[in-house]
DNA sequence: GCAAGGTC
């Protein structure tokens, strides 16, 4: 009797090993894959890893149309570029499934996880997945894993397997389809083969950045009036402001200054504050990600490559987690200890260690499979990180000891300045007893401002009262950090996806600018063209709805394959309307997206996004478009008679192309065109004639753009 | 190739 029992990842493997072994496990390896045997009773246990999922959905057929449903489960690496990697755990599972007779599966506890569990079993293993039992774990102590395998499931949670299959099936059939839908809308009006995108995640990120925008763009300042005492005492100057810190009435603040310059000025009243302020809670992936962000500047997902990196250097503790609290069975001390090695931290880390009690403040976010990022106690070798990597890590081992040091303590000082029975307040705040912030000072930013001790009652020498004039502030754009706060705020995304997602907005042309985000013309189409025909998929409901279901599937009150049915029916509705509108859809993705393609051209930007094509595969996307649509609706620009597009036809006779108004037979301007060379819209209209259109022509070794009125001049001087 | 979700 042997034993294969699956884990999520290589560490949680290891982990699971050591734990069941008695005595050591034995490492050995298939490929580059680890994985352990042990004995445990007597029984042959072995434990392998998964690396995440390893199997991926995709089309049966290869096909570029849409509607599509009809998907199956392939190995990742079939699926994605740069996945080869997976093909090695597939390969291990497979080899050691054969030397095994039961399996058990200790994935992460979790929809996702089951899902990994039970595709590794069905797929790599060839296993019938209710043959397997589970293991069930919320922590990674010897003592957790050993109450799970002694307090086995009998089976896998079909239910979480269920709604996790559901899930994936249901985000591909709306995420692949609408990104479809889109493409295909541009492709058909401009002829451009350009990926665009959209899904439950994407679809409401883009949209609070397009609301932002929007408010930013109907923003109407109001002028407002800020009233200043300049005030000497010791001969320095101090600012107060007045009670009042925005008038917006310009008579009443000038009344203010009037009156308030008569004085006498005095202290009215001195109020001072001490508080306590306790140390930061230890990161999460999120809350490391922010800080990282205003600290460095490194967008979130720069900041979970490097902290991967340290991790997989075990420097650090695994960072894909939401969890604010350190591991209660931890050896804090021993951490410490091997930190104080580190000059910079020795100071820091003896202090600490000579408080005797090292209790850690802690956050309230949890997570069932992994604790908050703190650094392991291996210490990195001199010049073995780069800047980046040692900068986060400082970051990391900062916060992690200031979460044992004690609190600081501030201080506030109000002055009350009272003239002509106006008042004016002059604050001042500093650091009392420094605390954690001997440690993490550096990251965090509090006011310095030493005032001199003022006394009730003491005259004020004025220098000055004036009023300034201001003006009320649009909201600020989003930054990474912040746009992902808010997705995490909202629930959409997960801690391991949103860093991923906002690249994609970014690769797709819809959003640019690295602090603060703007939304490129692309991106408020893409919005419009959905707010107007897919409002589902911009929408935080989809999220909400496709939980609530999972929870029933879970809950054994509804099936996975009547949740998938009702998607698919809504779904095709929403297509087949999609698809009849593309033309429209997709004239007005193109106004923008020559606007796009202009700007970049300035700012020599390369368009990831708009790839050349092979001989073949533009063949074969060609015999696609013209079987989906005999038509194809190239729009090449307005119509000067009637106002209507200008669009690319063929003679039905003849099948010679030309350029003919799309009011036809309303209106009857047509052009003729060269029947060689593909045609490329430029959005221009003729600076010559200032008439017709501009198009490019592109033949095979040339490209060159004409007007389309063979009588204008402009093509006249061409030729000659 | 398009999603979102795991992970190296």
């Amino acid at each position: 009797m042997t034993t294969l029992i699956i884990a999520e990842k290589p560490n949680v493997a290891r982990k699971i090993a050591y734990a069941l072994a008695e005595g050591k496990p034995i490492r050995k390896s298939i490929g580059k894959v680890p994985y352990y045997e042990l004995t445990r009773d007597g029984k042959k246990i072995i434990v392998a890893p998964a690396v995440g999922h390893l199997f991926s959905l995709a089309p049966k057929e290869k096909t570029y149309g849409y509607p599509v449903f009809d998907i199956h489960w392939v190995p990742v690496y079939v699926a994605e570029k740069g996945k080869s990697y997976t093909k090695d755990y597939i390969k291990a599972l497979k080899e050691l499934a054969k030397r095994a007779d039961e399996f058990v599966v200790a994935c992460d506890y979790d929809t996702e996880g089951e899902v990994i569990g039970y595709t590794a079993l069905k797929y790599a293993c060839g296993v019938d997945p209710s043959k397997a039992k589970r293991m069930r774990f919320s922590a990674l102590t010897k003592k957790d894993l050993i109450r799970a395998w002694y307090n086995l499931e009998p089976t896998i949670n079909f239910g979480m397997a269920d709604a996790g299959i559901a899930r994936h099936i249901l985000d591909w059939y709306w995420g692949v389809n609408l990104s479809r839908a889109l493409s295909s809308s541009l492709r058909k009006t401009s002829g451009k083969w350009v990926i665009l995108s959209t899904g439950r995640v994407q679809g409401p990120t883009l949209k609070f950045l397009v609301d932002r925008e929007r408010e930013i763009r109907d923003f109407v300042p109001i002028p407002y009036w800020v009233i200043k005492m300049i005030l000497e005492k010791n001969g320095e100057q101090y600012t107060a402001t007045y009670e009042k810190d925005r008038i917006f009435d310009e008579e009443e603040a000038k009344r203010i200054v009037e009156e308030a310059k008569k004085g006498p000025a005095f202290v009215e009243n001195v109020e001072v504050e001490q508080r306590q302020r306790y140390p930061p809670h230890p990161f999460d992936l999120g809350t490391l990600q922010r800080e990282a962000y205003s600290a460095f500047k490194y967008s979130p997902k720069k900041t979970l490559d490097i902290a991967q990196r340290l991790y997989e250097r075990a420097l650090v503790s695994y960072p894909r987690t939401s969890s604010q609290k350190l591991p209660k069975n931890l050896n804090y001390k021993n951490i410490i200890q091997n930190l104080a090695k580190i000059q910079e931290y020795k100071p820091h880390a003896h202090e600490l260690l000579g408080k005797g009690i090292l209790k850690p403040v802690e956050g309230k976010k949890d997570d069932p499979a992994h604790p908050a990022i703190y650094p392991t106690g291996e210490i990195p070798k001199p010049g073995e990180l780069t800047k980046e990597e040692q900068n986060l890590y400082d970051l990391i081992v900062r916060r992690f000891l200031a979460a044992f040091a004690d609190p600081a303590i501030r201080e506030s000082v109000k002055v009350i300045i009272n003239s002509n029975n106006h008042h004016f307040i002059l604050s001042g705040s500093r650091t009392i007893k420094e605390g954690w912030l001997k440690i993490y000072g550096k990251y965090v930013k509090f006011d310095e401002i030493v005032l001199p001790k003022f006394v009730k009652g003491e005259t004020i020498n004025v220098l000055q009262i004036k009023r300034e004039k201001k003006k009320t502030k649009p909201p600020a754009r989003y930054s990474p950090a912040s746009i992902i706060k808010k997705m995490e705020d909202l629930g959409i995304g997960t801690k391991a996806t949103r860093a991923q997602i906002l690249e994609t907005l970014y690769s797709r042309g819809y959003i640019e600018g690295k602090r603060t985000i703007k939304v490129t013309p692309l991106g408020i189409k893409v919005v419009e063209a959905l707010e107007s025909n897919v409002p589902d998929i911009i929408s935080v409901e989809l999220t909400r709805e496709f939980e609530q279901k999972m929870e029933e599937i879970i809950q054994r009150k509804l099936t996975k394959e009547k949740v998938i049915e009702d998607s698919k029916k809504t779904l095709i509705k929403i297509l087949k309307e999609f698809k009849n509108k593309e033309s429209e859809i997709g004239a007005k993705l193109l106004e923008t997206f020559l606007d796009t393609q202009k700007n970049s051209k300035k700012s020599k930007q390369k368009s990831k996004n708009t790839k050349e094509l092979t001989t073949e595969e533009e063949t074969r996307i060609k015999q696609e478009v013209e079987k989906d649509n005999k038509n194809p609706n190239i729009i090449v620009g307005k119509c000067p008679k009637c106002g209507g597009n200008l669009v690319v036809r063929y003679n039905r006779k003849t099948g010679k192309r030309f350029v003919g108004c799309s009011n036809w037979p309303e209106c009857n301007v047509t052009y003729p065109l060269l029947q060689r060379g593909k045609i490329i819209p430029t959005g221009k209209t003729c600076p010559e004639c200032g008439n017709a259109p501009i198009v490019k022509i592109k033949e095979r070794y040339r490209e060159y753009e004409v007007c389309l009125d063979m009588n204008c001049n402009k093509n006249r001087k061409k030729k000659s």
